[in-house]
DNA sequence: ACGTATGCCGCAAACGTTTGTGTGCTGATG
DNA sequence: CATCAGCACACAAACGTTTGCGGCATACGT
């Protein structure tokens, strides 16, 4: 079975008494404009033979011509991490409405992973990046941009690079200003990595609003772990193991918030009402487990990413983005 | 910046003063060997200027040429679900560890989209296609297979192709012999969707014991809803809706079980005493919130659904595969 | 009537590989 | 000494597109 032949330009110009270069402008030619490259009729039965024979365009042979392969890469820490997972979706959706594929990988948030992968991925010839990991402290973003390979950040933002966020800062001081208007005056926050900017601005939106109130950092209980559950829980071991107690706990992520809560229940602390719990991004298990938590708007930020590499690589001047947080009050804070 | 031309054979070749199909036979033969193609020397001289320019094989040109793209193709329900995300990493480990790249796109368990995005990841030439997402009553797979496109199933099995598959009937029974070994005589199910061999089999598991325990499958409340935690919600409020409360809930999903849970605590139900829950996959949100459940091997059966599509792509036999779950008890159960 | 514009289409090169076939050479063999 | 078997490489075609450059009609303007 499958022996037949490939349908290919010469199979259509063949049938057709036609030129291949003609088939091949019409085919392509965007909807609208056939007209400038053949004879209504001729038009036509192009159209309607490639449609019966199923033609498809065969994509090496045109980016080995063209030079473009309409591929972009997508370079996450991790797929199994519901938020990347979610924008990366924010991205696919984007790029299958262009008529674009995308390519993703995972970095484990490891340098050296990130740029194997990102090296493999140039080297299929994507015509440009999204990263989703970005480090504060590594070059390696910077080297890329120097090298003229286009490239958009989402999620994680980064001094000299396009990237879309959500506005982290206001996130951090919704989930502080909610925290302090309800009596609290005691605090810990379970914190990702110092090396992406979502922790930073969360964590700096969050103790700036603190401040203004008169509660200064040193006072605040600050673990920096991960960004899931194991690590939320990890992080309660920590902050329960000093001598004062605190009234709430701001968690930079849902799962992190997820498995604290877990380990308060575990030792009978209740929530909300001996420590209260605040969350990030409004994922669906926060919903489920009735978290209080920071909005952001996850696919948004993928599409926007997308809009904007393609923008970069038609050579258009594009601007960062910080799209913004909600809060959303349910019942354990 | 970037205006480096890019290095080809052709460049090395030249600089070399060698012919491009020596340089190419060097640079792809197989690690050893090489002298077979050229002497000791040129050898050195081809991989040492290749290195030095920082030559990468055009992948585009490679596929054109061979016909074979050296891509293959996943479509899964949805990335956003932490399983499906967890057996596309093991894929895309036995992927690249193979030189291969995967290109991965959601269906959302809708046969329209899975037509679809198949189509277009076909039309961008993969050499094969695994399937996260087989529904039991679609015949659109055994068209596929009967086209000659290599595809194996993970997750889901389906009659007639190559699957990876957790055995889900065992699974299923574990969960039913500890539920009835500790005592539980009513029992409700949070089951997926029909058209899903993992709800089938789990559920079928679950039901057989029961039935060796006297407990007609009349006797059980079933609700057939989604795999995710508002899933689990839904259920349990119909499930509270009928006079007779189970003593135990057996979800075939980690996420509804913790919709579940959520759920009946907010109507003040302890969870085990009033209600035991199981869940199944054993994903960190289950250990983090103490959830009893079934392991199933993830990771291990994406690289397993991809090493046997390799041997499909090589012609090969190959035979479908049921992986061995493990019952962990936690303190929902 | 003559030049010019326009509509419709063909020619051919090029993109970078892979791979079957060929060729000159060296050293060993009968 | 003629032959022959490798060895180390070169030649050239082909994969399926895209695209600059024409070419030949027919229609149009003056």
């Amino acid at each position: 079975m499958d022996v037949t032949e490939p349908v290919t330009l010469k199979t259509l110009a063949g049938e057709l008494g036609l030129n291949v270069s003609t088939v091949s402008r019409v085919i392509n030619a965007e909807p609208g404009t056939e007209a400038k490259w053949a004879s209504p009729a001729t038009i036509r039965r192009i159209q309607e033979l490639a449609h019966e024979r199923g033609y498809a365009r065969n994509p090496h042979a045109a980016s080995l011509r063209t030079s473009r392969s309409d591929l972009v890469g997508v370079i996450v820490p991790r797929l199994q991490d519901y938020v990347l997972a979610t924008i990366y979706e924010g991205i696919d959706a984007a790029a299958e409405a262009s008529g674009r594929v995308t390519v993703v990988a995972n970095s484990l948030d490891d340098p050296a992973r990130q740029r194997l992968r990102t090296e493999s991925l140039l080297a299929r010839r994507v015509d440009g990046l999204i990263f989703g990991d970005a480090h504060q402290d590594s070059p390696y973003l910077d080297e890329l941009a120097a090298r003229g390979v286009p490239l958009t950040l989402v999620s994680r933002r980064r001094a000299g690079h396009v990237s879309v966020t959500c506005d982290d800062i206001a996130g951090g001081r919704l989930a502080a200003t909610h925290l302090v208007s309800t009596g609290r005056r005691r605090f810990a926050v379970i914190a990702g990595a110092r090396y992406a900017s979502t922790t930073l601005d969360r964590v700096g939106g969050f103790l700036a609003v603190l401040a203004e109130h008169g509660i200064g950092e040193s006072e605040v209980d600050l673990h920096y772990t991960g960004f899931d559950a194991p690590a939320g829980q990890r992080a309660i071991a920590d902050i329960l193991g000093t001598d004062t107690r605190p009234e709430a706990v701001f968690a930079v992520n849902d799962f992190a918030a997820i498995g604290a809560i877990g380990a308060l229940q575990k030792r009978g602390i209740s929530v909300p009402d001996d420590i209260a719990v605040v969350g990030y991004n409004d994922t669906p298990i926060a919903q489920a487990v009735n978290l209080t938590t920071v909005r952001s708007p996850m696919i948004e930020m993928g599409r926007l990413g997308f809009d904007k590499l393609l923008a970069l690589i038609d050579k258009e001047a594009v601007d960062s983005e910080r799209l913004t947080p909600e809060f959303v009050v349910r019942s354990t804070a």
